[in-house]
DNA sequence: GCCAACGTTGGC
DNA sequence: GCCAACGTTGGC
């Protein structure tokens, strides 16, 4: 099983919306790199899902519940898209400050190249923002 | 509100 | 194919 980890702006899609929707078709993504991640998903990976801009936090757990698929808000080009279900919220969550302040997380992706919209997560890093979320 | 980082576009 | 200019994103 692989993590990741996708981003979102709460102003756009929160995860109170994603735990209201129950799952949700994660479209929108035109990132190359972002792509390769998308199709990398398989079904039962897990996924942290993050709010960039207000808060920056960490602040619950999605899984894949449908592989990649044609985007259908995509126009033109061949992008892809994942369905996303919540799991469950983390009982702390885990900010930035707290991420970059962490050594075992300071290679995250989220650390050094934050504009990337859907980011691989090592099992270990993974591990330890759950930790840190536990309090 | 500002600026750094990154991606994309367009001229050459 | 390179690189400058520009737009966007996101942290501060």
């Amino acid at each position: 099983m692989n993590h990741w980890l996708a981003k979102s702006e709460p102003e756009t899609y929160s995860w109170s919306q994603l735990v209201q929707d129950g799952q949700t078709a994660w479209t929108g993504v035109r990132n190359f790199q972002a792509r390769i991640n998308l199709r990398a998903m398989k079904v039962g990976d897990q996924v942290l899902f993050y709010h960039s801009g207000e808060t920056k936090d960490i602040v619950g757990i999605a899984k894949v519940v449908k592989a990649a698929y044609p985007d259908p808000t995509a126009k033109e080009g061949d992008w892809v898209c994942v369905d996303l279900a919540a799991v469950k919220p983390l009982p702390n969550p885990v900010i930035l400050a707290t991420v970059k302040a962490d050594k075992a997380l300071k290679d995250m992706v989220l650390v050094n190249n934050s504009r990337l919209s859907v980011q691989p997560v090592t099992k270990a890093q993974f591990d330890h923002v759950l930790k840190l979320a536990a309090g």
